[in-house]
DNA sequence: GTCTATAGATTGATAGAC
DNA sequence: GTCTATCAATCTATAGAC
């Protein structure tokens, strides 16, 4: 932890200020706060706040892909794994409850703020969608696949979105079972 | 719409502006320009910003109740009521791949700015569902008319989300269209 | 009821000492 | 590499003329 890079540091501060607070919304006093750095010594490491946002985005890639590689590692079977994209829900469902989803709400953010890096944001979404697309071609759905990797992941949106405005946790549990209900319907063939 | 009073433009146009920018990224210099006013003048009318904010809340709490009752008075029955929720995808698609649901987004951006009117743009939501909850009731779904409502909210956030992502009408189409069968495999008895 | 002028705070960003 | 000091712009909000 305290040997990390101060660029390292401020992207994780960003990373998470960000959600909590939106990207428009954080400035750099808040960050600098956080990470316990003058504000000046930003300008040090980065040349302007949209070069500490593609920062972020580029991190949350690189942890989306980490996290599906394991996925992908952990499941033997593809609805093994479509099932570990579902249960993220669950798993933080106590971040949801209070920010939404990361990937969802920087989205809708950026496109508001019609921002350049918007489109990078939603390579986040892309990665999730190639990836279920993957699993769902593995289980012999070869043209639909992506629709049903984008079913998921709107429903997943939808939960996230829905719970955190109801502080509802036994949403979320309840539209996982009933996702997962659903996968079992569409387990044509995995390795028979 | 020349004799609207300045309030009532004020109101529209921070609408307008909250739901295509954001609320924490409109600022009073937006409105004016819109509304062709000095940004003094805004405090004649409102003592805040947070007050603009209750005022476009109330008005957009007044819109979906009348929207709502159009609704019940166009559908005879409880399934065309709820097919009418369905398919305001379709008739905001234009400006939902834009900005996203105006509910979602404004619930989303206020919860990351732990904002004191969170609650109250959340009851749009309740309002939604409530009102379908009544319509899952009087198809005969008792117990679980509620669960049924929330679900047809989520899937609605969700397609929102996504099809604002990828800029995607077509999705927006496949969804509203699995929803409807989703919708008629769930038509008990109605007037029977 | 609408305006101009301005206060007071905060923002992103820069310059230069150490 | 980190700091202090500061700039210029912007923000919400206020005061007071008309």
């Amino acid at each position: 932890m305290s040997d990390k890079t101060t660029r390292d540091q401020i992207i994780e501060a960003a990373d998470r200020l960000f959600y909590q607070q939106g990207f428009d919304h954080t400035s750099f006093a808040d960050i600098a706060a956080f990470v316990k750095i003058s504000r000046g010594n930003f300008y040090y490491h980065f040349k302007s706040k949209d070069e500490i946002l593609d920062a972020v985005i580029a991190l949350r890639l690189q942890n989306t892909k980490k996290m599906l590689k394991q996925w992908e590692k952990d499941g033997a079977q593809p609805i093994d794994r479509i099932g570990s994209f579902i249960h993220i829900l669950i798993t933080n469902q106590a971040k949801i409850l209070l920010y939404g989803c990361p990937v969802g709400t920087l989205s809708s953010e950026l496109a508001k703020l019609d921002h350049k890096s918007h489109a990078e944001a939603n390579q986040i979404f892309s990665l999730c969608r190639n990836w279920l697309g993957k699993q769902f071609a593995a289980l012999g759905h070869g043209d639909k696949a992506d629709a049903l990797a984008m079913h998921i992941l709107a429903r997943s949106q939808g939960v996230a979105t829905l719970s955190s405005a109801f502080q509802d946790d036994k949403f979320i549990a309840q539209e996982v079972a009933q996702m997962c209900d659903w996968l079992q319907l569409h387990a044509k063939n995995s390795t028979t």
